[in-house]
DNA sequence: GACCTTTCTGACTCGCCGTCAGATTTTCGA
DNA sequence: TCGAAAATCTGACGGCGAGTCAGAAAGGTC
């Protein structure tokens, strides 16, 4: 396994053209975030960064490679979050925990949504890349609440009815849509605080039982 | 409140013109399911139904339009739902009721994901109209969710620190995104079965906190 | 400073968008 | 039934972004 960067070519790169790619790369995300996926042009990002439409085909084969690089990254900083989410919080302070994996995972929300918005609609739509980076994401997370909701049906505190996976993908779920919605919840009364800490509860209903 | 329908110019239109909107209505659903979003094209729309891309104009100012209009008729097929949530989910068969809604979600999301899907990137990423259909749309259900949430939370059955609308939110977020996860976990080994319980459990733990 | 390698871009073709003038079809009064 | 008027449809066009490629520019090496 080698660190190089390749162009759409396949030629390895040097430490210039790092440089381009890695502004083009930022380009992306922020035009991304600014306009939407659909609205997102190989002309913008160019311009952008300050360079003709033929520099972003040097290293993109197209924009969907840019956004799949992008959602890569994004997935790096989800890891931590699985250290949040160890057995035991059956514990006294096991609401307490659910709250801490909510705060994070919040700030992963912000930090990432439009590129984790447009990596989910791709995977959606059937783009087999996309699926595979978004499935190696939620599996980090995915099996580290598989395996307590396995002890809750174990230890009797969850239904036998609840299959583990699914009970994890319905609180990534959860999480997810939950945020998605909150520009749209915030009109109508229903604060960051409150999201937090009904999110945090049902977590911890879901995964303990209790 | 008339029930004329209108072209993009905003004239009346008649019985011939009304077939025709709905076949461009029709073939749009149908490529937007088949090929996505990003890569749905006037163009296609037209060739579908066998005519000229100003026909599609005539119309519809842009495919926006067009999708935003079949978005509305989705929320139409959402309203039966609202039956279901009665409240007394407590009761002994609350978790048949909880089975029934979800079967009822599943036929809902299966008709129309696609159209969804579209109408929920479009909301998230800032469209006005979307965003209206969509809140429209979810409020039906979440006005009762709610309802059952807050009764829940008078009768001491669930805990203070959950807030009705956001709870409301959350169990909407759970259903429509554990139904886009669907595809990709079936491969992992969770059957529709598993998906359908386990969600009827979710539901009914997170509304009447058994 | 001549040569070689890497990186960048002007200029081009192609296809879709959205418009509009005019063609075609339907309606309707006489 | 006919002809005029209204409704509907479309060919053809200008404009713009996608993606390509040959060659220009920049940087490195001796």
């Amino acid at each position: 396994m080698s660190d190089d960067v390749f162009a759409a070519d396949g030629r390895v790169i040097g430490s210039r053209a790092l440089v381009t790619r890695r502004k083009l790369l930022d380009a992306t995300a922020k035009l991304l975030q600014e306009q939407g996926i659909l609205d997102l042009r190989v002309v913008d990002i160019s311009r952008d960064v300050g360079s003709s439409p033929a520099t972003f085909y040097q290293y993109f084969n197209d924009v969907d490679e840019a956004i799949l690089e992008l959602a890569k990254e994004a997935t790096d900083d989800e890891k931590p979050l699985v250290a949040l989410l160890q057995p035991g919080w059956d514990a006294s302070d096991g609401l307490e925990r659910a709250g801490r994996f909510v705060d994070a995972y919040i700030v992963y929300w912000d930090t990432h949504h439009a590129v984790l918005r447009a990596r989910n609609l791709k995977a959606e739509e059937g783009n087999r890349h996309f699926r595979a980076v978004r499935t190696e994401a939620n599996l980090l997370v995915m099996d580290a609440l598989q395996a307590m909701v396995s002890e809750g049906v174990a230890a009797k505190r969850l239904p036998e009815s609840l299959d583990p996976f699914t009970t994890a993908a319905a609180v990534v779920a959860m999480c997810e849509r939950l945020l998605a919605f909150q520009p749209e919840m915030a009109k109508r009364g229903a604060n960051r605080e409150a999201i937090r800490n009904t999110l945090a509860t049902l977590l911890y209903g879901a995964l303990t039982g209790h």
